[in-house]
DNA sequence: CACCGCATGTAAAACGTTACATGATTCA
DNA sequence: TGAATCATGTAACGTTTTACATGCGGTG
């Protein structure tokens, strides 16, 4: 499973409570997955019993014990598998296009003028997210994470004239 | 549930069996849905049961009976009331984005050579597919179908720009 | 005999929503 | 002072998706 993956992925970089993840998978890889909280937890419970990784109870002042996960030599080898595995298919899952491509039966312009509109500010929030990702220059793994970083906003930017030149066209 | 209503959508168009909606799904449609087919029967099963759809049996020679399946005025409302309803949250799914943003971790700069081509060959295959899919232009709806296929490949070549500049650069 | 056209069934894995709990701290 | 937010986590329940297997009557 590819979450088990990222999430080994991430505790390689650096170890982390389900929060911490909860939070990366919000900020630095929220342009390529996404998972909610409960199912963070859920699936780290079972890289823990399934010896891939484990946890380490660390007090802090003022605020719960931090519950800190990080890999062990199984999860290692783990994350080396799955990087070496062929790439799955892809299934495209894009609701946006599926309005689109049926909303004309409607006959009502002014509710793909909408549609349209949505997806412009919503490309625009994701575009302003992204820039706002931090980008850093160094070895290769760095290059790699800024190249993901560099597709989401190339592909946001292609919609967006994608959008111009449809909005144009109608 | 989007698939219920893409599956509307599609017999909207024309009556179909759940054989021909999984050629609808692998064909027209595969740039933004995919969808097993046994998905799709128990789909229809279901839409059939909430009497969205019903179904009429059409004799064949030779050949099963085809199960024509074609919207009610219940299912053409659902419909209408899913392409009038706000479009949910992306959340994106990238497998190979995710392999990229670790994979610098094995040390390995062949292993990244092959991950790229890997999705080179992919992204080929689907640039191929895609402009095989027959254009129709012609009233608001056609041109709008039109523009999905369009933004598919404008995505995909914008994708294989990306590859020729990240193969440079490393 | 393999494949096409057409379907059914079942189980497991994955994902999501909602709600709940607790002790700080910050903000209006 | 009271409300909101942060930091951390648990749990129950429901829906979606995936994977895989099976059946049957043609046709080339």
């Amino acid at each position: 499973m590819a979450l088990d993956a990222l999430i080994l992925g991430l505790l390689d970089l650096r170890p982390m409570t389900g929060y911490d993840l909860k939070k990366a998978f919000d900020g630095t890889v929220a342009h390529f997955w996404s998972a909610d909280q409960s199912q963070i937890y859920r699936t780290l419970a079972r890289l823990e019993q399934d010896g891939l990784v484990d946890v380490r109870v660390v007090p802090q002042a003022g605020k719960p014990d931090r519950r800190e996960h990080r890999l062990t030599d199984g999860g290692r080898a783990r994350l080396t598998e799955w990087l070496r595995s062929p790439l799955p298919d892809e299934k495209p899952r894009e609701p946006f296009l599926g309005k689109l491509f049926f909303v004309g039966r409607e006959e009502d312009p002014e509710l793909v003028q909408a549609l349209l509109a949505e997806r412009r500010n919503a490309a625009r929030r994701l575009l302003a997210t992204l820039e706002n990702l931090p980008v850093v220059d160094g070895d290769l793994s760095a290059r790699l994470r800024s190249a993901t970083l560099r597709k989401g906003i190339l592909e946001v930017q292609a919609e967006l004239t994608w959008l111009d030149e449809l909005e144009a066209a109608l």
